[in-house]
DNA sequence: GTCTATAATTTGATAGAC
DNA sequence: GTCTATCAAATTATAGAC
């Protein structure tokens, strides 16, 4: 059933955003569902398979959450990104599942690593293509490590206030 | 002996910036010592003890690389944070211990979180008086996540240089 | 789609001999 | 300090019934 699919890759994420991609399993996972791993196993073959779906699905919901609007400057866009990632902190305190895992990267299975570069790739030709001008490509990686960098401090001093300093500067 | 104990941890360090802290194993140090994993318990009690021992060392061994010149300005300062940063990278092809752990922070053991914390206050403390001005701190948090955050989508990339576009703008 | 049952492996940790 | 031996638990994954 495609409600049973989404509940499952619900849990999974809300996991990985709290404690990457070993802080979750499928009896976990099936525990909380009310069902059995094997179950969850008829859904998703592998770990793999399910991380991979679960990064995926989460690039597209958080590119579509910073789609432009129209006459849009380039700083309206890097408050778009801002804004994005300050929502995620303060509504459920967890930080991007792409920065989580894309710090785990080296020994990742490759069709997460996969997908993981993907959100990286298009949230960089996003923001690049909108800030615009000769250096838009610098400033594109520029804020996604910033944010990212800012959302893993305030996750380590559990404190939403060190993202606010960290990000403030950011233009 | 002490060289036990400084080869046990050089392992687990390189381990844990590969992959997190639950990307190592007491056997798998041990077998790559050519011991027994009874004897890594020896030596630290339990793996929080290790990982927190770990994380404490490489902090002030970080932080004695980033030390002070005589004269410097604050963006001397910067320039050795993000020299220190890059030169690991270039090195070995990983990340800040603390940032792959930080980025772990929801579900790790508590003496864990709290070396963790104390790496990042030890660094932003510097960062802000070696950087100086009212708007010091503010810098400090920024250069710090942008450092953090360019390391990983380095990482993610496995490409250094992501972590060079990330990081060419702060000063 | 979900179940029972189970295989095969790995994990963190301890007791006690040497 | 290191070992053997072991525990109790957890892990990913599969086979086959319902």
């Amino acid at each position: 059933m495609r409600e049973t699919v989404q509940r499952l890759m619900d849990l999974a994420e809300a996991h990985i955003r709290d404690a990457g991609y070993g802080g979750f399993s499928f009896r976990e996972l099936a525990a909380e569902m009310g069902i059995k791993s094997a179950s969850v196993h008829y859904h998703f073959p592998t770990k793999a398979t399910l991380a991979a779906a679960v990064a995926r699905r989460y690039g597209d919901r958080f590119l579509a959450t910073v789609a432009p609007r129209p006459n849009e400057t380039g700083e309206d866009a890097i408050s778009a990104y801002r804004s994005a990632c300050r929502k995620a902190l303060e509504r459920v305190g967890r930080m991007c599942l792409c920065g989580v895992l894309g710090a785990e990267a080296g020994v990742l299975p490759p069709e997460v690593v996969e997908e993981i570069q993907s959100f990286f790739r298009r949230c960089i030709n996003d923001l690049t293509r909108r800030i615009g001008g000769p250096e838009g490509e610098a400033r594109a990686f520029h804020v996604m490590a910033t944010l990212e960098g800012g959302m893993m401090l305030a996750r380590a001093f559990r404190d939403i206030e060190a993202f606010d300093q960290a990000v403030a500067s950011l233009t």
